[in-house]
DNA sequence: CGCGGCTTTGATGTTCATCAAGTAAAGTGG
DNA sequence: CCACTTTACTTGATGAACATCAAAGCCGCG
């Protein structure tokens, strides 16, 4: 959200709480209750479901002033997904409640609220479909343009997700993941210590990305 | 959007427009301008997305009461989808700036949109990815009851898809999607007379949806 | 130091897309 | 309304992409 829009949430909104996350915390977990509109004030989470056979689907990753308790919020009860810190992290929760009242007497809030959810949910659906689209290198590479392009803004930065989560992002196995990594090494379009990501040769992995 | 929502709307809004669309005809064009905020009175729609190579992926499909113009409504100023009529249909307009005004001074009607958005983009993020865990007969299975269960309310009914649509909607090739239903069609659990599709056995249908 | 989780690579088999070719159905223009 | 064209549907054969299985090295942690 932009400051104006932080400003008048924090404004209206007298119930602010701050709570800190180390990375691997479990901040949100599916099918409990929903009492409070949570945002990220600081570090990088993960949004996911899980399934009753143990197996995880990352829907998205969300930074500061993101908002943590994405759709269900206003749709449903309960979380139906859970939400982990991959780095730590600190939040910040509103009561539910109150933010319904103050939506209510405020619709130039509950517009702002609106048009914020309304983005973030249109980026899931469209990064999820030009996922689907592509070959398992340019998933790969997809991913990791992102955490270039749009988390750490530098070429060169350390993943906040181990293989088998970045397999749960894109859908695909841990194994492949690893060997398209393994290949970006080989073709020289990656440096790689253990997490540690150096791109070296941008525009080609960018190709990959688009038409991989 | 319940009968509550929708007579607020109406009430609220004086600028309200009805078009009809035969099947098949475009609705609404990715690319180009919002102005209006659209639903569905009546009929079937498709929402999808086009490649600059051709192929098409269909994000969700639009029931009556559905809002049409989904969620970049409130976060872009261009679609990023197109809409076109699956069924001969009827939808609704409403002045975009006009419903904003509107919205700001009602925080209630805020509310109640941001509430139907919200159930709308999650149903879509939650079922992309159900689709995405299972095999290629489990997402034709998936489909099948999809029409059954929530759109047609019967175990036999003509499918408002061709089948390189419902390729295009679960993500998989048209001759898979024929051979699936030609795998069903085999093993007695579907009659098949073109479009017109009757399930036989619901029960291992189901069965494939989720464990297929 | 040893255990468990994360990572890596190779070998194998399955699932799936692609290609090809033919039939049926649905528009289209004379 | 019929010949004609196009679009939708179907099946089989082939190969490519990918998951699975297996085994080993690595690293952090108690």
């Amino acid at each position: 959200m932009d400051s104006l829009e932080f400003e008048h949430m924090e404004a209206v909104c007298s119930s602010k709480k701050e709570t800190e996350y180390l990375s691997g915390e479990l901040i949100i977990k599916e099918r409990t209750q929903i009492r409070e509109f949570t945002y990220l004030k600081s570090g990088l989470v993960k949004l996911f479901k899980s399934d009753p056979s143990g197996s995880e689907q990352i829907i998205t990753i969300a930074k500061p002033m993101d908002y943590v308790s994405l759709l269900s919020v206003f749709s449903n009860d309960t979380y139906n997904y859970s939400v982990t810190a991959l780095e730590d992290s600190v939040t910040c929760t509103l009561d539910l409640e109150n933010l319904r009242v103050m939506m209510r007497e405020n619709g130039e809030l509950a517009l702002s609220l609106l048009q914020k959810m309304s983005r973030a949910a249109d980026r899931i659906i469209i990064d999820t479909l030009e996922i689907r689209k592509k070959h398992l290198r340019g998933r790969v590479a997809y991913l990791l343009l992102y955490f270039s392009d749009h988390v750490y803004f530098s070429s060169e930065f350390d993943l906040p997700l181990t293989r088998k989560e970045m397999a749960e992002y894109v859908g695909m196995t841990t194994e492949n993941v690893i060997r398209s990594l393994s290949e970006f090494r080989k073709d020289g379009i990656l440096k790689i210590y253990g997490k540690t990501i150096h791109i070296v040769n941008m525009e080609t992995l960018k190709s990959i990305a688009e038409f991989g």
